[in-house]
DNA sequence: CTATTTGCAAACCCTTTGCAAAAAT
DNA sequence: ATTTTTGCAAAGGGTTTGCAAATAG
């Protein structure tokens, strides 16, 4: 049994031929956004519905299997979520990269809750570049 | 001359009743949605079009005085720019507040920097707090 | 067999656009 | 007088919904 499929059950979801495609693809780290999913998905299976596409990641979403990624370009990306990590988005090409957390933001994290007298749920971090390793420039 | 109109100026705008009433509301500190800015607006001024809102919002935005706070919640919320800051969004209540950059954020700016050789142009962080303040839970 | 999921189309926002009239400088 | 901005209505684009048919367990 695959991992999804497992990862599926555990979480009491069907899983459906479409499901799984959904997370195979967005387990390529592309962060892609329902349109990119929808064309990658229907070119294995032309009769992907673009609404299923949108009630999978909604589905995924409400079960803390998948995350939206918010960079302000008017479209949602989406990305599987294994544990907390930071975004970097390059202003020039697009490219949306995973940063791990380090001492450094959870010293942050400690010291918001500290002067703040607050306990932190959640930190959404989006660090825009002008050029990445992608683009070269 | 009011610091509004002055601000305006500066930019190469016109200092229309409709564009300083939209910074003056921003000022408040709430944190409005397009939808908030134009209900508010529009008792003072029951002319004032959702189009104006919108078009004085692009603007103020393209010129640095204005930023947009995604908080996920499907609607864009919107904030003067005065400094880098952060944002803290109380998940009972909704509550957005604006928090200061301290040293440990700009350490994990630094870090961030030294440690993936990029230059960091700009950080968006939310953090998501469960109660604040103003729902006292 | 039962509950969930799919696919389609229509409905639903929120946001943008075109354009003539009004206002700012 | 010139250029920008306003207000209205229509169009646009992404997302959600309703429902019958199909599928997973």
């Amino acid at each position: 049994m695959s991992d999804f499929v497992h990862l599926l059950k555990t979480k009491d979801l069907k899983a459906t031929p479409q499901r799984i495609c959904v997370l195979r693809e967005l387990e390529k780290k592309n962060h892609p956004t329902i349109e990119h999913l929808y064309d990658a998905l229907r070119k294995e299976n032309p009769s992907m519905s673009l609404a299923t596409v949108y009630k999978n990641i909604a589905t995924l979403k409400e079960k803390g299997i998948v995350i939206e990624v918010n960079i302000s370009d008017g479209k949602m990306h989406y990305d599987i979520y294994s544990h907390p990590h930071v975004h970097l988005v390059c202003q020039n090409c697009g490219v949306i990269q995973d940063i791990d957390y380090d001492d450094a933001l959870v010293a942050y994290q400690h010291s918001l809750e500290t002067h703040k007298g607050i306990k932190v749920g959640r930190l959404d971090l989006i660090a825009t570049i002008e050029s990445c390793s992608f683009c070269k420039k």
